[in-house]
DNA sequence: TCGATTTGGTCAAAGAAAGTCAAAAAATAC
DNA sequence: GTATTTTTTGACTTTCTTTGACCAAATCGA
């Protein structure tokens, strides 16, 4: 076991005593483990991101932290459905259909559904090259289910 | 946590017992506190700014104070407000600031908050050139709360 | 009225975290 | 035994906080 794994097994202890909350100062832990801060966040992207069921949140400066949230998985199969299954671009009936399925399914709220396809509607996204705009509207699709799969 | 959010808290503390309104003397919260009086500045431009839901006024001379005042309206004088004050461009503090004041004030649902806000993510807008995010950030709070007032 | 005193305000520098990125090293795959 | 992926490191950056020197306004008293 490399060192990242001794942290996130660590990490993923902690969390079990603390009931799934942790908040850890990066140097510290850098220190309990003998290697430098930004190996902390190596760990945090390839272990502890929204994917493996992490939510990771972080203040800079005096008294900063860093703090882990692990969220409970179930109903999200049909969340990581769809994640899964958007690429790189999705153009809007698409994402207008996606969303309409996982709403009428119940597996998202409907607000969040709407606020969802008013960010991706393209009065909203005028600004964006043309181009850019299914790019972005996947991102959105995608960054708006993952959370939601710890909402 | 750092002075500044013990004295942050201490004033939330007391607005809520004298029903949203506070007059402090700067150098004795400072003193108080055992901090420079500057720093009371420092508290009040980043935890008390109007963004925050607050209203901050004050007098020099002998019997000066700082009077907060914690401001409540109604959830379409708040949304219309928020709405008006976005200009053309947003930055992502901002918008997580003004979201926050929303959600907490009750005019704004929890849910809608958080998809709004990670619509207008660094990471969701990755694809869109660095100068044009804040733009889309502020079409995107417009479209969102405009579509909240008659929701 | 006018100067002294009493407040609060501004701003920039120093300090204290955390973030980024890419190169070097180690591990794994073929 | 090479090629590729993953890990480890560290120099540099960004963000947030704390501090202090200097500034501006209101009040008071002679």
């Amino acid at each position: 076991m490399g060192i990242s794994d001794l942290i996130a097994s660590f990490l993923q202890e902690s969390l079990e005593e603390t009931d799934g909350v942790l908040e850890v100062q990066r140097s510290d832990l850098a220190q309990r483990f003998n290697c430098v801060p930004s190996q902390i966040n190596y760990v945090m992207s390839t272990r502890f991101s929204p994917e493996h069921g992490y939510i990771v949140e972080s203040r800079r400066g005096g008294n900063g932290y860093i703090r882990i949230t692990r969220v409970r998985a179930d109903r999200q199969t049909l969340l990581m459905h769809v994640i899964n299954s958007v690429g790189d671009r999705l153009d809007l009936p698409s994402a207008r259909a996606l969303l309409s399925n996982l709403v009428s399914s119940g597996a998202l709220d409907e607000r969040v559904g709407e606020t969802a396809l008013l960010c991706m509607g393209d009065r909203t996204l005028a600004a964006v090259p043309q181009d850019v705009r299914d790019l972005v509207r996947a991102e959105i699709m995608k960054q708006v289910l993952i959370h939601q799969i710890s909402a």
